[in-house]
DNA sequence: AACTATTTATAAGA
DNA sequence: TTCTTATAAATAGTT
């Protein structure tokens, strides 16, 4: 999809490798996010940068998703890839992550409860303020994607400092004033 | 991508809903792939289908990039954000539904700067940017009518006592204690 | 499951 | 680095 075909294999050069797996990242998070509202799927993504960096999209949550999918069959049937290399170290890694994950999913499960008291007090706002929810969640999701290119940890630490009015340095640089 | 252009919403259709997933899927799986490929970036995908099937991509495993993602900073820097789960009586109550509030006020923040930088660059998708906040804003005047016979004041205290900017904070400890 | 007409993503270039 | 553009790739509607 560009001027040259290329073949898929390591970028050599890490500049440019740099530039591909930014453009990349911003591509696959969007389809994700489509493939998310088209089809109301629940999606989870984590990727390590080359440089090491982790990014993750996830609706509704990336543990949320992460919990679910661990809570099922622990023998996945169609995953991919799966090196088996030194497995004593990953073993308790994992056993670990599974251990924080089952906790997260109580989490979901009293949410479930919370629901539950909730529709006893007031049935007709309940699906509203769910939608509601949704539609801002949503809202979010999307303009996180539309910023994600311009460092969101740095924005939004801005934010923290500043309430809204510090808004100014971010890349376009906004001359004007 | 395809004969017309389509609105990326809810695709209603539960036939072509599904056919919609297994293509897209298939394609998010395969830029997953490329991406692990030329960046030699670690990359981990969980999806649920609209009839709730689990798939997966990773390279060079889920669990192995899951469990890197979480060992790090439980405080990941794009990571979108999930609302808290943790309620069983009506304080809980409250302070979730001042959650949401926040959320939506941050929301709209957000939106806000965006559209400030996008006015000075893209015209194109302002109108739509604009379309969002204002349904945010929507959202949140709808909200606050709603809340209005649930114990404002309570809300506002806490929303006074929480800068608004922080309203994560809660969900990593759930549960535990 | 194939097939295209189109839209969308993106590799290079500026 | 950010923006543009020629081209490759994905896919919506169709058969």
């Amino acid at each position: 999809m560009g001027r040259r075909k290329i073949k898929i294999e390591i970028v050599k050069d890490p500049n440019t490798r740099q530039v591909t797996f930014s453009k990349r990242r911003t591509g696959l998070f969007k389809k994700a996010n489509e493939l998310s509202i088209l089809c109301g799927a629940e999606v989870a993504i984590v990727v390590f940068s080359p440089g090491n960096k982790p990014y993750s999209f996830g609706h509704p949550g990336v543990d949320v998703v992460a919990a679910k999918y661990l809570q099922q069959d622990p023998e996945p049937s169609d995953s991919q890839g799966e090196l088996s290399s030194d497995a004593s170290n990953i073993d308790n890694l994992n056993l670990e992550l599974a251990e924080v994950l089952a906790e997260i999913r109580e989490g979901e499960k009293q949410a479930e409860i919370y629901d539950e008291i909730l529709k006893q007090n007031d049935v007709t706002t309940l699906s509203e303020l769910e939608e509601l929810r949704d539609s801002c969640k949503r809202l979010q999701d999307w303009v996180k994607l539309c910023l994600s290119d311009i460092e969101i940890s740095e924005y939004m630490m801005l934010l923290a400092k500043e309430p809204v009015v510090g808004v100014k340095a971010t890349k376009k640089n906004r001359r004007r004033n």
